[in-house]
DNA sequence: TGACTTCAATCAAACGTTTGATTAATTTTC
DNA sequence: GAAAATTAATCAAACGTTTGATTGAAGTCA
């Protein structure tokens, strides 16, 4: 079931999946021209085909790459069987507050998550890479933290889509954030910004647990 | 301030634009080559240029052709200075409702959505047209709304951040469709499954009211 | 007829990829 | 352990194709 795990790339492949994502980033795919990879990468085009088999293998291996660093930033699965419905609820928040932060102000994961965002948006091969090693988990460990948090049916539609929700926000304010910078006077999407993201969001959450609360007590 | 209206486009021209939208919405502008949008338009591609100049003033054809159709869907601009509370929350849902339905699942609004966030995205010229004639315009009415129904101030920061998180959870679902569909088991998002999602976004619309009713009474 | 529109044909530029040569390690052979 | 052979990696140059744009002739309609 799981694929292989091949080696993190080091070197020249490294430094041509770093430029890739930065350009298939802000770009796109299709706007991103081999040469101006390789220029980027400080190396030849002809790299390109040697490491990856060519343009579209580059486009593998940088999705390959956003799931192992997403990994890391996640850390090892945590046990949620045995958590209190307190302690789910703060985890859930400390993952609203990576998520907002870290995704909207980093700019290395902006870039990232814009590739993503475009890669699912394309409906490219790469999605069942995302889908399979990531999304699927990372959605459902949200389910299940929800679920315990309220009470609420772990597996049912309802918190499945809740869940959903509540990432939307999230990547929301990513993608259109040059609508939200113009909309609120800003300068720019820094720290100070992001966190007064958050606090919305966080509301929007507080709210949410509430309601699901009083439902299923 | 206002541009120059010109008059809605007809004939071959209009098949261009047509063509263009789907095109742009699904492949994206970089990846859509002129000859394919002829070919779709059945015309030829020396009219691409004929009509609208090149390739980047049919983009901006797309943009105007978008602002115009939206215009339409939203309808004349609503007195809402003197709405109770109650009106202004059966707007907002009925807003919400129009938008996750339409939205989601009339293709070709589908398409267009898809067109304009990518438009977003990749920091486009044609943000200005969006921005200046449609977004500036739909968030402060749902914004006051919010204002309305909730008695939160209608220009502060915090409302307009909660605004647009509310259009985010739509906007999502909209540009996640794949991965939504893949998780949840669907097979196509059509109507049933949008109002699935619109009885979701409602929940979480209601939570929100009742917070911020509780809040500022 | 005359203004407007569409057409096939053509252009230079840019595209992703391939090529053969070159270099510097690494492995094999004696 | 030195010489020979193999491998991995990079490079400039060129490949054939596709790109957006342009041209001048042909068609359309009032």
């Amino acid at each position: 079931m799981d694929p292989v795990i091949a080696p993190p790339p080091k070197g020249t492949a490294l430094a041509l999946i770093d430029a890739a994502i930065a350009l298939f980033g802000t770009k796109g795919f299709a706007a991103t021209s081999t040469r101006e990879i390789a220029e980027r990468a400080e190396t030849n085009v002809a790299s390109i085909s040697y490491h990856f088999g060519g343009k579209d293998g580059l486009r593998r291996a940088c999705a390959e790459e956003f799931v192992r660093r997403m990994h890391e930033i996640l850390g090892p699965p945590v046990a949620l069987e045995h958590l209190s419905p307190t302690e789910a609820e703060t985890l859930l928040k400390n993952l609203l507050h990576v998520m907002t932060v870290r995704v909207l102000t980093e700019s290395s994961n902006a870039l990232m998550v814009n590739f993503v965002i475009r890669e699912i948006t394309e409906k490219s091969e790469t999605i069942d890479i995302f889908y399979n090693s990531l999304i699927a988990v990372a959605h459902k460990r949200l389910s299940m933290l929800w679920s315990i948090a309220t009470g609420a049916g772990a597996d049912s539609p309802e918190t499945a889509l809740r869940a959903f929700s509540v990432i939307g926000q999230v990547v929301y304010f990513r993608l259109g954030s040059e609508i939200v910078l113009r909309r609120m006077g800003w300068a720019e999407l820094g720290r100070e910004q992001a966190e007064d993201i958050y606090r919305v969001l966080q509301g929007n959450l507080d709210a949410l647990l509430d309601q699901a609360r009083r439902a299923a007590p």
